[in-house]
DNA sequence: CGATTATGATTAA
DNA sequence: TAATCCTAATCGC
């Protein structure tokens, strides 16, 4: 379920439970075992999100935790002291109150903070910093004549957007995924850009994706199913309009959009 | 019980 | 563009 919101909301729920207390860390999963055992005993400085990256910090060790979940990685929270792990669980991380199982991460390693410099040096603005900087969101999409649908899934234009977020952000912006990134006004690139500030701070505070206004949801937030209180992501008919949504493959991902809401 | 699907990304062709 | 990796839930038979 990981979109850049999901990771900026880890690293804040990892640093209330983890920051400032010894670890004890494992690994059912041998492929992570030497560095569980590098890791375990060490005192967790804190976590960072950077899109979708998510980088650890720990006390007396050189090196610093990089995972990322790609499609189907999760992170599961549990009380301490834990069950017998459940499944897969690459890493296990075991605070005072609070342990975190790592499953199906498409990267967890240990690596050094030059190559973390590397990583973050080679992400777009994460519209989830304070220190994100629009104006190369606005340079990166007005210079490029690829589709719209596919600059906001490229993490070098802007980190942390993915699939539900790009179809959901361009509906509400009223913006047809298959347009040209220069084709954009200014004024175009400056509200997609703010509305995606502002869904994705909903989206940490939520953890979960919620597009929908509170005011159009069919009930409360709290009691959504999967998939609902959104506007065109894996719905037949436009949320805000009801007309009929059209599919699109951008980006090797299908998208759909609203021929009406989001004229080509 | 096997097939399918998923909010990701890289590599090879 | 297709194949590939990682895991678990869901769906059809």
């Amino acid at each position: 379920m990981p979109e850049g919101h999901t990771i900026h909301r880890i690293a804040r729920d990892q640093n209330a439970d983890l920051a400032g207390h010894r670890i004890a860390a494992s690994a059912v999963q041998a492929r992570f075992a030497a560095g569980a055992a590098r890791l375990d005993g060490h005192v967790f400085e804190h976590a960072e999100a950077w899109g979708k990256h998510l980088f650890q910090w720990w006390e007396d060790l050189p090196e610093v935790l990089h995972v990322h979940l790609g499609l189907i990685g999760k992170w599961t929270r549990r009380a301490s002291p834990p069950p017998l792990p459940v499944g897969e669980v690459r890493l296990r991380l075991e605070g005072p109150a609070h342990t975190w199982d790592l499953s199906g991460p498409m990267a967890c390693a240990l690596i050094t903070p030059d190559e973390h410099d590397h990583i973050v040096a080679g992400l777009g603005p994460d519209p989830l910093r304070r220190d994100a900087d629009p104006e190369r969101f606005v340079a990166n999409v007005g210079s490029s004549r690829r589709a719209i649908g596919a600059l906001l899934m490229d993490q070098d234009v802007v980190a942390g957007i993915g699939n539900v977020y790009r179809a959901e952000l361009l509906n509400i912006v009223g913006i047809d995924p298959r347009r040209e990134g220069r084709a954009l006004t200014r004024d175009e690139v400056d509200r997609l850009w703010a509305e995606t500030v502002r869904q994705l701070r909903l989206g940490v505070k939520r953890n979960k994706i919620v597009t929908m206004r509170t005011d159009e949801l069919v009930r409360p937030v709290s009691r959504l199913r999967p998939g609902e209180g959104r506007y065109v992501y894996h719905q037949e008919a436009c949320g805000r309009c009801g007309t009929p949504v059209v599919d699109h493959r951008i980006g090797g991902r299908r998208i759909s959009s609203c021929p009406t809401c989001q004229p080509a």
